[in-house]
This record gives structure tokens, C-alpha cells and sequence, in this order.
RNA sequence: GCCGAAGUGGCGAAAUGGCAGACGCACAGCACUCAAAAUGCUGCGAGAGCAAUCUCAUGUGGGUUCAACUCCCACCUUCGGCACCA
């Protein structure tokens, strides 16, 4: 018997599978011809799909390797259980990385893109994935960028494209538009300079029209309910009512929307001075400026200052949360800023949920009531008493000051925003409870605040004691309560424990920010109350409004909200948080948006006929510093002729999102060289829709979202066959770095799977790629194991020696023909339990243990003196999938002439994996003493409870449990059948 | 901050509410060898004991149960996503 020698026997058998087009996967058409001819192929089929890889500079990843492993462990099992398979590789090649390097380097984009699928498509191949590769697809091929244009004209065509004034990011220096990911700490990536905010007029898709049907239609498939539930967020569905609040003096009605009954029970309404410098700089850049400084100036022009009201009628509390993302202001905005962003943004855009249950109860938890901080700061507004909070944006020079009556948020409460208080001073908030911690520390540097501004503020009068509520982000939360009482605090030096504790938040009484601003020369702004002061909440039990009084308020949601309307305050409403699609970029290397733009006829699609709209070459790939992409600078490119008037027309120079290629490019696969279609229908109807789709935990939300509102469109529009385009969808975890980080090439440690495969052979990384870990999980890489699973494919191959030849030859994998060899019923029961356990766990994607059984298997017949053919052959039919190369090696040393890939898929015996001996723990009050066996057979024809007392009879006499137990003290005998057996003993 | 997931030996990890640590790595001892490597055999959570055996142990604190890694509540820690990275 020769050596293992894997590299040639993976080159040996990578060159017969491609010659034999042994994965290939048969269209419809052909199945049908074969299955006339030779009557045999089935026709039911099975498509596999992994996420196309993005073909970067640093080649493949490990993580590639995980999740198509995974899928072509499934693929081989479907193709040996009878299924057509269709198991198809492609490169999603448009993208920031290559644009990038071109800008670096000078280098054509397509010429990087082209290297760098070379070089994946030889290291895949190294690797043996039974791809079909007469099927490989590029986005970056105009004969597939064709189609993704031609969707978006019929996405324009249903008018679910539409232009819209945006903001970008912006680096005044490099003079370019970054991606979010390029902006780090508010400053650009590459040159450190301050990103601005700039205007642009972008595409938008409007997957808001979908979102009920991409949130309902969840229901139907089956995906992880991980994914389900992250989409589900994603998408936000909420019902509950909007209100419609007048501005009475300014004659402005604006609509908002609300999850309810909270709202009704509140009373208070925040506003900000209009004079406010806050309000300037807040609004500056953004693009609801226009608008708010409109406001102001009526509002001057009105002299109407610390008078305009709400509709009191309306009992609604309303805070708009401006979401930090869009915007880039990170903060929450007074109602009627924020009313403007609402009417700009649309209903998805502000959202009141500081409102909610959970803030409710988080706060009824950790509040201090009012009355019980020392010194409440009451004041007086309109004849009416409240309290009065001031919220100072320190980093802005700016106090809001607000000013509430008793209700729901009865808790005083400031947050200070923008500044990172290192554990300033920590105390107890809970009533009764002591301080746990207390001490004073430097408040970061960054606020330009020391802990001595602070000694001078407050030493001598009030001490103050804080509570750090949330270590977390730098972020405002808004009735997070708080946290601190005002008398007599002990100060206390701070704990190791407490300096570990880093950008905690913490938020400060009115009195102390009132005291802390005075000194620092600062002025409280105006504040204004309206409403009406009557508790409406307590202890969760409403007492206003009447019609609900002494019930909790969780429980009486829809009838408020039914009251709601039946008042005629508020209409019920659906509210999603999902927003449109920003479809633009400012960027080269992505499709050309197929439209011009004409003088006369304003935008106009390209006509089919003329497409692809193809990329141009060109020299500089840097944006241009108008902020468009670097095609505005190629006149041959951009000016075009209209094709309605036949005029003088100007090509839109965006190109489409990375996500634009990804959302269709399954249909692709199932018809991948067709010219006049993006994919023939009888195909499609073959084909989709995909029947298992595997890929990474952070495409569960954008890129299936994406994807599925585009499938859903096509479907509309009748051009594909089903309403989802996956059936099933599961997650691999990420493979990390040695330490638990990210894989990079900045961080330097990446790991090329090049050198392993020439060490070890694909084969064994493979199966150490699965044996890992759970498939799910996340784990770093460590190179250590991969010595275990090349040393379990040397035994495999050993084990060989011990197979009896002299047998004529048989059929293995068809159990039943097993007769004529040496065989043992152990060896029986170990063969088929491994296919059983290796069955399972493969669709069940425990690919860990799928090995492990395997390596079980190899141990044991280890042991044995010889091994039947057949059994041999087995454990490599199902070995197969996992090490294909020297699966396929070995089966044809034992005279196989057609590839173990053809194989049917062994079935168990149920039969065969029965125990001849019953094993049984004995417990005493549920810990095990000690256990015993016996014969299956002895309890064969009894009742149960025959059963039962045999097994307690039995138990009771063994040694070391005889001498613990005795009859009179038994208080109960559990049996679990066949199991185990508890005496519980007093 | 919001949403999601995870926490078990020196390490990667197994365990339908029913024998915690399968399988693998590392390590130690032995065999083979002039020697080393490779390979094979044995051992391998912690503590006590000559031993049989006993006690403790699945992030922390409670709870449910005859029985909890598993279910419930609260907390701590780590990781992922958050709309222009893909």
C-alpha cells in the first residue's frame, strides 16, 4: 500500500470530476430528454447557494471555505439521495476595496477584478466544492451588469425609483464622498480631516411599499428564527395611532405617529426657545434647515416667543427621536424640529419610543420619585407647579430647558449628552439602598471638565451622588432615569473595579447642572409647559383618564387606543421603521444607472435596446470634486443624445450600490449565458426557488432584505415564479483571528488557506474546518487542530490494509446485499449508528459531531481484526462529502470503477443499531451511584410496570446502594423508562 | 443606545430536563529506535484518600424540579449587526 500523497491524489481526482462534468447541474429540458432515454434521473430537483464571494485583494478567507464546505457537504448528499443539484459559484466583484486600490495604484478596476477571480477561482478549485462551473457569474461582466440595469429601469418603470436631496458625507480635503465605513470618529479615514455634511440628489428604491409584505411573509419560510427575528426588527412593524398635534399661533398641524397609551396618560410637551442658538447649529447642513429657519423667522416676525402652544385637547407628550444614523446629529430634537425631519423623512423617520414599555418599566425600577430627591427643583409656570430640567449639550455651549409636570415621567431626570463621565461618582439609587459606590474622578478630558470645576460647584453645599446606569456608547437617552440623590452623599475614593468602567453615561439633578452652568457663566434658556398637571400614572395603574382608572396601562392598549379615535384625536396606524433604499454613489466601480437627463424631457430610461450601458475606461478614479462620480469627467461618456427628442442629453454618472449585483444574482445562476433574457422562465420554474441558502450572520438583515424586496418586485411583475426566493436560509458564524478579532489585512493576520492545502491537503482542512465548532458560532482560528483531522484521514487510509478482497465484489451502500461477507453484528450496529448520527447531523448542519462519529467509527475498527467490504465502504460513501479527494481514491483502490460520487446514499437499519444489553443509572436523590446491566430480552414481554419492578428489585440489591437505601426509608422511586432509576430517600 | 447571539477542563468542544466533559488538540508516562521524528498503548477538571470511594465543579445570584449546562427571573462579561465594508 502506498503513502497518503495528498497533492496528487486531490489533483489527480479534481481533473477527473471536471473532465466527467460530474456536478454539473441539468436543466429542465435535458432532465427531461435524459429521462426518457435512460428513464433514471429524477426530476426533482435541489438548489444550493452559497453567498458569492467578494473577490478581494487577500484572497480567500477561511470563512469561505466554512460556508462552502457546508453546502457542498449538502450538495453531495442531495446529488446520492437523487436530486438534480444545482450547487453554483459566481463573483460579486463591484466594490469600494478594488475602487480603492485603483485610486491608489492606477490600476483598471476590471484588471484588479480579473487577478484577483483568478486567484479565487485556482484556490476554490484547489479545494474540490462540486461547483458547477459552467455556470461561474461576474456582476462586473456587462453581460451580466446588463440585467441589473435592466431591473432598475423596470423598478423606475413601476415608480419604485425616485430622486430625492440627501446627505453624504463629505471630506473637504480629499475631496470625495465617503462610505460610513470610511468615516472614523467624525473625521475621514485616509486623511484625519472633519467630515461635512453635503447636499446631493440621490436614487432611492422604495422598499417601504414592501414592508408589510417583507414583514408578513416571514411566516412562511424557513429561516433560523434568529434571522426571522432580525428582520422582523429590521423592519419594525409597530401598530398604534398617529396624532395629530396644531400648533394653534402658527397655524401648523403636524402629524405624528405613536405606540399609545403612554402618550395619552402624558402630558407635557417639550419645546425649545426659537432663539436659541442650539437651533441654528442644530439645523445647519441638514435638509430640513430650510424649513425650521422659516419657522423662526415667523415666529419673530409673530413675536410670538414663549407663547405658541399645542393642542391641549390632545394629552400628548411628544419627544421626536431624530435617528442618529440618518441624520448624523446623534441627538433627540424638540418636537417641532423634529416634526420637520418627520415631514421630510416620512413616519419611518422619528420614532417616540422612549416611550415604551420597556423605558417604562426600566424606569419604575430605577427612579428615584421626585419627592424623595432632596431638593426638587419647583417652579412655576403659568400659575401651575412643575420641575424644571435642563439639559445642557456641553459640547455646544447650550442648555434645552425643560420643564414637566407630574406625570408618567415624574422622575427628575437630565442627561447630559456628548460628554463621557469616567466614573465620576457612583451611589445607590434603589430606596434604602446603600451607596454602594461613591467616590470623585476626573470627568474625561475631552469635555474640557475637570472633577475640580466640579469640587467647586458642588463641595460644601451639595454632594452628589451618581449612578452610572449604562456603560455603553455615547449615546442620549431620554428618560433613562435617574440617579441620584442630592443630600449628604459620602464621598469615598473610587474602586479599581470602578476606574475599569469606561464611557459610562451618567446624568446630573437639575440643581447640579443648574449650579454647574451658572458658574461657568452659562444661561438657562426659556422653558414652557403646557398641558395639564395631573398624574396620570402610578406605580403602572393609570388614573387618568378615567374611563381606564386602576388598570395597567399594558393591559388596556387597544382600548385606549379605540378610545383615541372614537374621540377623533388620533387615527390607528401602521408604523415601520424600514426606510427607503439609497440606491446612489458617487463612485466608478459599480453599474451605471441606465437614465439621461435631458433639457426638454427631464429624466429619461435608456431604451432596452441600448443596453448594457456600459462602464467607460478612464484615468483619474477618484470622484470629482463637485461630489460626482469620476464619469462627470469623461464628456464622451456623459454626453449622450436623448432617446425621446433625440436632443442634447447628459448620462446620469451614479452607479448602483454593491447590494444592486447580490439581489438577483441567484436567478442568474439558473440560466447564466442567456442573451435575451435575465433568465429563461421555464428555468426559473425549475429551479427556484433556492432551496437551502447558507451565508453569513451580517447579511441577515441588508442583503436579504434587499434581495427579497427585489424578488417580490419581479414577481409582481410577473417575471419569476415565486413570492420568496429562498426556502430556507441558515447562518455560519464568522471565523476570527487567534485572538477573537476580525479578520484584516490591516491587522496583518490573515490567514491564506494556500499554504495549507499544500501542507496537509484540502481534504484535511476541510474536515477541520467542520470539526471545529458549531457551525453557528463564531470562533477563532487556531491552525494547531488541523494535525488531529489530517491524522484522521492517514488512519482512514491505513485502515484500508485490514479490508478483506478476497470477497466478490460487492455493491456497497445497498445494505441489504451485504450477505456473503464477514460481518459482525458490533460491527453492524457501529456502521450503521454512524450513518445515522452522520445522516442527521448533516441536515441538521452539526458538522462537529457528523466527524466526530466518524472518528468514533474509524477508532473502533481500528480494533478490529479485518473489516467487510462493505462496512469499509460505507464509512467512506458517507466520508465522502466531508474529503472527497481521498474518499474517491480509496473506493477506486477496492475496484470501483465509477466514482464514489455517484453512490447512492446509505439508509441505517433500525434493525441493526438496537442494544443486545439495557444499561440503567441508579440514583440516589438524583445523583448517580452507580449502574448496572441486563439483557434487553428480560424485560422484553412485560407491562411497564412489570418493567419497573424489576429494574427497582434489581437496583435495590446492588452494592452501594443496598447499604444507603432501605425500604423504610424511600420516599418515591422515579422511573424513567428504559433510562434511569431515582430513589428519593429521607 | 437599539437588535441579536454566546459564556462548560490548559485549548476547540460534546450532552431529547435524566451517567457533565464524547471527539480532537496540547501535555505526561511507556513501547518501538543508537537517537530523534513518526506511530502505537496508557493517563489527563479540581480537591481528599493506599484503595474502594467521597466532596466540589458548566459566567454570577436567586427560583422551579425527585433531577438543571439545559427551563424561569435578575445581573456580569464577550462577540456580531445597525442602512455608503461586503
Amino acid at each position: 500500500m502506498q503513502t497518503y500523497d495528498h497533492k496528487k491524489i486531490e489533483k489527480k481526482w479534481q481533473k477527473v470530476w471536471e473532465k466527467k462534468k460530474l456536478f454539473k447541474a441539468l436543466d429542465p429540458k435535458k432532465t427531461a430528454a435524459k429521462k426518457t432515454a435512460k428513464a433514471t434521473l429524477p426530476a426533482k430537483k435541489f438548489y444550493a447557494l452559497i453567498e458569492f464571494p467578494y473577490p478581494s485583494g487577500d484572497g480567500l478567507h477561511v470563512g469561505h471555505i466554512r460556508s462552502n464546505t457546508a453546502m457542498d457537504i449538502i450538495s453531495h448528499k442531495r446529488r446520492r439521495e437523487g436530486y438534480d443539484v444545482l450547487y453554483p459559484i459566481g463573483w460579486d466583484a463591484f466594490g469600494l476595496p478594488t475602487e480603492n486600490y485603483a485610486i491608489k495604484t492606477g490600476i483598471q478596476p476590471a484588471i484588479v477584478t480579473k487577478t484577483n477571480t483568478d486567484n479565487f477561482r485556482r484556490q476554490l478549485k484547489s479545494l474540490g466544492f462540486s461547483f458547477d462551473w459552467d455556470r461561474e457569474i461576474n456582476t462586473t461582466d456587462p453581460k451580466y451588469y446588463k440585467w441589473t440595469q435592466w431591473i432598475f429601469l423596470r423598478l423606475l418603470d413601476a415608480g419604485l425609483a425616485y430622486k430625492k436631496r440627501m446627505t453624504i458625507n463629505w471630506c473637504p480635503k480629499d475631496l470625495i464622498g465617503l462610505a460610513n465605513e470610511e468615516v472614523i470618529d467624525g473625521k475621514c479615514e485616509r486623511c484625519g480631516t472633519a467630515v461635512e455634511k453635503r447636499e446631493k440628489e440621490q436614487w432611492m428604491l422604495a422598499i417601504t411599499k414592501y414592508a408589510d409584505r417583507l414583514h408578513k411573509d416571514l411566516d412562511a419560510v424557513d429561516y433560523l428564527e434568529q434571522i426571522k427575528t432580525q428582520q422582523r426588527n429590521w423592519i419594525g412593524r409597530s401598530e398604534g395611532v398617529n396624532f395629530k398635534c396644531k400648533i394653534k399661533d402658527l397655524g401648523i398641524t403636524v402629524e405624528m405617529y405613536n405606540s399609545v397609551p403612554q402618550t395619552y396618560c402624558a402630558e407635557t410637551f417639550t419645546v425649545i426657545a426659537p432663539e436659541h442658538p442650539l437651533v441654528e447649529k442644530l439645523v445647519k447642513g441638514t435638509s430640513y434647515e430650510k424649513p425650521v429657519l422659516e419657522l423662526v423667522a415667523k415666529i419673530k416676525q409673530k413675536k410670538l416667543e414663549n407663547k405658541f402652544d399645542i393642542d391641549t385637547d390632545l394629552e400628548g407628550i411628544f419627544t421626536g427621536r431624530y435617528i442618529e444614523n440618518y441624520a448624523g446629529l446623534g441627538r433627540d430634537l424638540p418636537i417641532w424640529v423634529a416634526s420637520y425631519a418627520l415631514a421630510d423623512y416620512g413616519s419611518g423617520m422619528v420614532n417616540c419610543s422612549a416611550h415604551d414599555e420597556r423605558d417604562y418599566k426600566f424606569a419604575k425600577k430605577y427612579s428615584i420619585p421626585l419627592h424623595e430627591v432632596a431638593e426638587p427643583l419647583a417652579v412655576t409656570v403659568g400659575g401651575d407647579d412643575a420641575f424644571r430640567h435642563d439639559m445642557p449639550i456641553v459640547e455646544r455651549n447650550a442648555v434645552v430647558c425643560i420643564v414637566k409636570h407630574w406625570a408618567e415621567d415624574k422622575y427628575l431626570c437630565v442627561s447630559l449628552k456628548g460628554v463621557k463621565w469616567q466614573g465620576f461618582v457612583v451611589g445607590g439609587i434603589e430606596k434604602g439602598e446603600e451607596p454602594s459606590v461613591a467616590g470623585v474622578r476626573e470627568i474625561a478630558e475631552e469635555t474640557g471638565y475637570t472633577s475640580a470645576h466640579f469640587e467647586k460647584i458642588l463641595g460644601g453645599t451639595i454632594h452628589a451622588k451618581f449612578y452610572q446606569v449604562a456603560k455603553g456608547q455615547n449615546r442620549f437617552a431620554h428618560f433613562t432615569p435617574a440617579l441620584f440623590k442630592l443630600k449628604n452623599g459620602d464621598r469615598r475614593e473610587i474602586t479599581e473595579e470602578e476606574k475599569n468602567v469606561h464611557e459610562s453615561m451618567s446624568w446630573l439633578t437639575a440643581a447640579e447642572v443648574d449650579a454647574f452652568l451658572t458658574h461657568e457663566g452659562m444661561k438657562l434658556v426659556w422653558d414652557r409647559v403646557v398641558g395639564r398637571s395631573k398624574p396620570a400614572v402610578k406605580n403602572g395603574i393609570l388614573i387618568e383618564p378615567k374611563e381606564f382608572k386602576g388598570r395597567e396601562w399594558s393591559e388596556v392598549r387597544n382600548d385606549i387606543i379605540e378610545h383615541l379615535v372614537h374621540k377623533g384625536i388620533a387615527t390607528r396606524a401602521v408604523n415601520y421603521k424600514l426606510r427607503d433604499w439609497v440606491f446612489s454613489r458617487q463612485r466608478y466601480w459599480g453599474e451605471p444607472i441606465p437614465v439621461v437627463h435631458c433639457d426638454k424631457c427631464g429624466i429619461v430610461p435608456v431604451p432596452v435596446k441600448d443596453l448594457p450601458v456600459k462602464l467607460p475606461k478612464v484615468k483619474n478614479y477618484k470622484p470629482t470634486e463637485t461630489g460626482e462620480s469620476p464619469l462627470a469627467a469623461i464628456d464622451s461618456w456623459v454626453n449622450t443624445k436623448c432617446p425621446k427628442c433625440k436632443g442634447k442629453a447628459k448620462r446620469e454618472t451614479d452607479t448602483m450600490p454593491n447590494w444592486a449585483g447580490s439581489s438577483w444574482y441567484y436567478l442568474r445562476y439558473t440560466d447564466a449565458k442567456n442573451k435575451k433574457e435575465f433568465a429563461a422562465a421555464d428555468k426559473l420554474k425549475f429551479w427556484t426557488p433556492v432551496d437551502w441558502y447558507n451565508g453569513g450572520m451580517e447579511h441577515t438583515t441588508l442583503h436579504l432584505l434587499y434581495s427579497r424586496f427585489w424578488h417580490k418586485f419581479l414577481f409582481d411583475q410577473k417575471l419569476v415564479p415565486t413570492n420568496e426566493p429562498y426556502a430556507k436560509r441558515t447562518s455560519h458564524g464568522l471565523i476570527l483571528a487567534k485572538g477573537g478579532e476580525k479578520m484584516s489585512k490591516s491587522k496583518g493576520n490573515v490567514v491564506n488557506p494556500d499554504g495549507i492545502v499544500e501542507a496537509v491537503g484540502a481534504d484535511a482542512l476541510r474536515l477541520y474546518e467542520m470539526f471545529m465548532g458549531p457551525f453557528d458560532q463564531a470562533i477563532a482560528w487556531d491552525e494547531n487542530g488541523i494535525v488531529g483531522t489530517r491524522r484522521f484521514i492517514e488512519r482512514v487510509w491505513k485502515l484500508r490494509e485490514k479490508v478483506a478482497l478476497d470477497t466478490k465484489k460487492s455493491k456497497a451502500g445497498v445494505l441489504q446485499e451485504v450477505a456473503g461477507n464477514t460481518t459482525s453484528a458490533e460491527a453492524d450496529k457501529l456502521v450503521h449508528r454512524t450513518i445515522k448520527k452522520v445522516s442527521e447531523d448533516i441536515e441538521t448542519m452539526h458538522f462537529n459531531t457528523a466527524v466526530s462519529a466518524l472518528m468514533i467509527a474509524v477508532n473502533e475498527m481500528e480494533k478490529m481484526p479485518t473489516i467487510s467490504q462493505d462496512h469499509y465502504g460505507i464509512i467512506l460513501t458517507i466520508l465522502a462529502p466531508f474529503a472527497p479527494h481521498v474518499a474517491d481514491e480509496l473506493w477506486a483502490s477496492m475496484g470501483n470503477k465509477k466514482s464514489i460520487h455517484t453512490e447512492p446514499w446509505p439508509v441505517f437499519d433500525p434493525a441493526k443499531i438496537a442494544d443486545a444489553n439495557i444499561t440503567i443509572p441508579v440514583q440516589i436523590n438524583g445523583k448517580t451511584r452507580t449502574r448496572f446491566e441486563f439483557p434487553a430480552t428480560d424485560i422484553a414481554g412485560m407491562t411497564d410496570a412489570q418493567a419497573e419492578a424489576y429494574v427497582k428489585e434489581k437496583a435495590l440489591n446492588l452494592d452501594g446502594i443496598k447499604d444507603k437505601v432501605y425500604s423504610n426509608n424511600i420516599k418515591k422511586v422515579i422511573y424513567v423508562k428504559g433510562r434511569l432509576i431515582n430513589f428519593v430517600i429521607g
